[in-house]
DNA sequence: CTGAAAGCGCTTACAG
DNA sequence: CTGAAAGCGCTTACAG
């Protein structure tokens, strides 16, 4: 048996395929008793309108290119979720595009990506603003955790909550802090960095605040980071973000060294690694349901109205939790 | 300044429009030369074949919809990884889904995303068997990590490799062995449960093996059954996953109970958590990129030769680190 | 190897 | 509120 079409069902009916197109994509349009017949009879066919012929016909295809860096990043996949359920709500659908699966930074991928999507959400991308501007083109795009001038983005804004969590360490009775810096490409570490360095001037004058790095955002670079930060004495480490933190605490544990009687730590995101390490992690917890809410919202005005670059800035905020205590 | 078509290319070249489409489609139909000055106007204008119009015209997507159970479950993201990956080699996107986030047993999910898609993957559905064989229909399809009889599906058979883990545990000297089931509606939870039943028989007589659950494969699941393994005596733990494992031992942890001194334990799956935990966990790794690559392969033989239901299986094998060590 | 033409299944101005 | 018709941009039998 073949699929059902609008032509099928409106014989079926005997009114005009036109109709039963109206009852589908301007239902206001049609007579409330017709409408509900042809909904009647398109459910018992089983029918949906074919999408590839309602794009060929609007030049809008449903679907939404979503490029993350790595989706194996545990930051990722809360994010996808926010974005997609946001997506549902306009009717559109995620394609989405793990970065990393493809080569960390091939401007190729969004090109090959843009003429199958209405727009695109490229989150987290460490592109040179120029690469990834001439990468998007005119597609509709926004950015997550990451601006770049003339482009629509959503940042997650940290800089309170680190100097927050600065001030944590402070309260606990830490006077050497160490932060462990991010990625050098990666527009969060060099906020997150900005904001500690901006705290720092303005601490109390016994507080030193010591920097390593720009180390890759993993578990290894906390590992092997935790020689220097002996090294540094240290007792409070701000860590780029919770993968690193958790690294840190297994290189310490190797040592002997206990988070959180010997040492204090604090992440950044607040992904789910942070809650089932042992201790639970201190870290600044994003607003992924808002990060992805915005981002479609966005998306949608810049489809609907074109770009006119719009900022939205979401704040991020200390969770207190099991890997900082007062100082010994 | 509009888009390019076939037409315009056709034009600009004085040839067919029928030819420049043969020179994307069926590239082996056009001249040498042609083909050659064809390709290099397209990309001078930038131009590539609309999706909408190619799929309206041969009833293709391009599109993979692939339904995960949770994609913040760390189990999901390599799978998507990979599937991504191998979907990539076949020139076709992945429509990703998050089942959680549109309510974990929702059969119209499937229903909304097969007509958009050439073919489904279904990983690690807990729908009964009817109701998801209901909901795909007749779309092409592949079910990772569970089994349908009539469906297509590419499974990681853990038992040796749990098996293997338990016959370790003993090796270290345990002797009595507790196992936390998964969830009654997991088939992956079934096998795994079925595979330490079978060990169980053939165990030495001095060994003893309990069983705790069905829980849900969480963190807290694992923390919570601490009470109960404890008052069990046994001194060796297999989990259901990793992220019970990751549970078990922050449970134990706050009550000064040591892994490896006090308590050994295995997980399953081998996600990200398992190597960040301290200590590292011993347990049964997931040959993610071999599921991947077969559930691609095995759609593209449902979509291309219709359902003649195959099923691969791939192997789990155990990695010890850290998690296990000698009873004392 | 190439071209003319029909057809894929919708949407949407236009006319009524 | 409804219908007839054109058009969206491809693919592909068919004819040459």
């Amino acid at each position: 048996m073949k699929a059902a079409t609008i032509y099928s069902l409106a014989a079926e009916l005997g009114i005009s395929g036109s109709t039963v197109s109206r009852a589908f994509s301007r239902p206001d349009l049609v007579k409330d008793d017709v409408r509900e017949r042809i909904l009647a009879t398109a459910a018992a066919r089983g029918y949906a309108p074919n999408r590839a012929a309602r794009g060929l016909a609007t030049g809008r295809t449903g679907l939404i290119g979503l490029v993350v860096l790595d989706i194996t990043n545990p930051f990722f996949p809360p994010l996808v979720r926010s974005i997609e359920h946001a997506a549902a709500g306009i009717d559109a659908s995620v394609l989405l595009v793990d970065a990393a699966a493809v080569g960390p930074e091939d401007p190729g991928l969004v090109q090959r990506l843009s003429p199958q999507v209405d727009g695109l959400i490229v989150a987290s991308s460490r592109l040179p603003t120029a690469d990834l501007k001439a990468a998007i083109g005119a597609t509709p795009a926004v950015l997550v955790n990451r601006t770049a001038a003339g482009l629509s983005s959503v940042v997650c804004d940290n800089s309170e909550a680190l100097r927050g969590a600065a001030d944590h360490l402070v309260e606990l009775g830490h006077r050497r802090l160490v932060l462990l810096r991010g990625p050098a490409a990666s527009w969060a570490a060099q906020r997150r960095t900005a904001a500690i360095r901006t705290w720092a001037k303005l601490a109390p004058a016994d507080v030193q605040v010591f920097e390593l790095g720009p180390f890759e955002a993993v578990f290894e670079s906390g590992r092997d980071a935790v020689p220097d930060i002996l090294e540094s004495g240290a007792t409070g480490i701000l860590a780029f973000d919770d993968f690193m933190a958790c690294g840190v605490i297994a290189g310490l544990a190797e040592r002997g060294i206990a988070v959180p009687a010997d040492r204090s730590i604090v992440g950044c995101d607040d992904v789910l690694l942070a809650r089932t390490l042992t201790p639970p992690l201190t870290t600044v917890t994003a607003p992924f349901e808002d990060l992805g809410r915005h981002a479609v919202e966005l998306l949608g005005e810049v489809i609907a109205r074109g770009p006119r670059p719009a900022n939205v800035k979401v704040a991020g905020s200390l969770t207190v939790r099991g890997s900082t205590a007062p100082v010994r």
